[in-house]
DNA sequence: TCTCGACATGTCGGTATTGACATGTCGAGA
DNA sequence: TCTCGACATGTCAATACCGACATGTCGAGA
């Protein structure tokens, strides 16, 4: 359901055709938001289409069609993010990843949150790097997706990033009083 | 196939019936990481019970069934937060939402970034003040499930936050140079 | 005793999504 | 001229998933 809504955005922000669009959601908004294939995307335009939220706008070489959101389908956009606060749904494998760290042993732990911290650092300096031959945004133009995304993804490497860290330090601390074999610390 | 995953590494930490596993799912793990209902995880349980992953280790009242991770579904479990770094799938609405901002109008986005702003803000309150009821983690405990994911959320929330208002502040600097209504001081 | 809500597990049909396969065009460089 | 990689769009079968429906148990309180 929300493929619809995604492309909607895409489109009212800048016509494209289907293969720009696949490209679009290998890059921010596939890393951080949605991911879809070009097989999802191609049948979803054409439902679009057929339901006058977008509308081919112009048929370039190699049988391409650069698609824009109608009026409808803007309105279609706007209504969806205004109204309701719903209880979004999350799949993010990512993130499942860090919670199970807690079924694994101290050790494998504190290997794989190193290993984390060390990439969500390297993600946001990468990103900082970008940010900065990229310049200032330009004082008067409007603030786009890529700006925003950009923005979200080096904070949310920063969250990442300490979070490791803390967990590492909490790992680190506990149980470590009994010379014993491990774990299982009858406290309290 | 995450799924698949999750149920291991809940087994793994607890012993649990399906509709415990189910609850689960409704709390940090489905808000933060990884979503599903009843009707995917009775199903992912005979499979993974098929292949000798998780076991029935107890039957109690009312036909429940209480499965745990087999050492196989432990190995299996390692095996797969330990070896590849593949990247992740990522569904996330309300990221989503958040990048599609970008494509309201001036004012639309500012009236639901503040709403973002607030909410976020509610919400790590309402876990800082869990966490302070709880009191600090026991030193010696091991660090659980619950306590990861817990900072974790906090921690989203509070980057979240940050990013809603530092999109607040870069779209109510852009275009304001025209005499118009109000806020945004032009200073520099 | 009766009722009701939480506990507990399931099926089934429809939709969403993915991966494999398929097809063709255009431009650059060997 | 030929080839190859990027451009561009699609189908189809298999899988994953969700919502609606279905069924039954147990304990607490009226």
């Amino acid at each position: 359901m929300s493929l619809q809504h995604a492309l909607l955005g895409l489109l009212t922000l800048q016509p494209s055709c289907g293969y720009e669009l696949t490209k679009a959601f290998e890059d921010d908004i596939g890393r951080y938001a949605w991911q879809a294939g070009h097989t999802s995307i191609y049948p979803e335009l054409n439902r679009l289409a057929g339901a006058g939220l977008v509308e081919v706008t112009h048929e370039g070489a190699r049988g391409s069609r650069t698609y824009a959101a109608t009026p409808e389908g803007r309105a279609e956009l706007r209504r969806w993010l205004m109204e309701p606060p719903p209880q979004a749904k999350v799949r993010n494998e990512m993130v499942l990843r860090l919670f199970l760290i807690s079924a694994l042993d101290r050790d494998d732990a504190l290997e794989l949150l190193r290993g984390i911290a060390d990439q969500t650092a390297e993600s946001a300096t990468e990103l900082r790097r970008i940010r900065a031959e990229n310049g200032p945004p330009t004082i008067g133009s409007p603030v786009g997706f890529g700006l925003l995304a950009a923005e979200f993804g080096l904070r949310q490497y920063e969250a990442v990033h300490g979070w490791a860290q803390w967990a590492i330090e909490q790992i680190s601390a506990a149980d470590q009083p009994a010379a014993a074999a491990d774990s299982a610390p009858s406290a309290r």
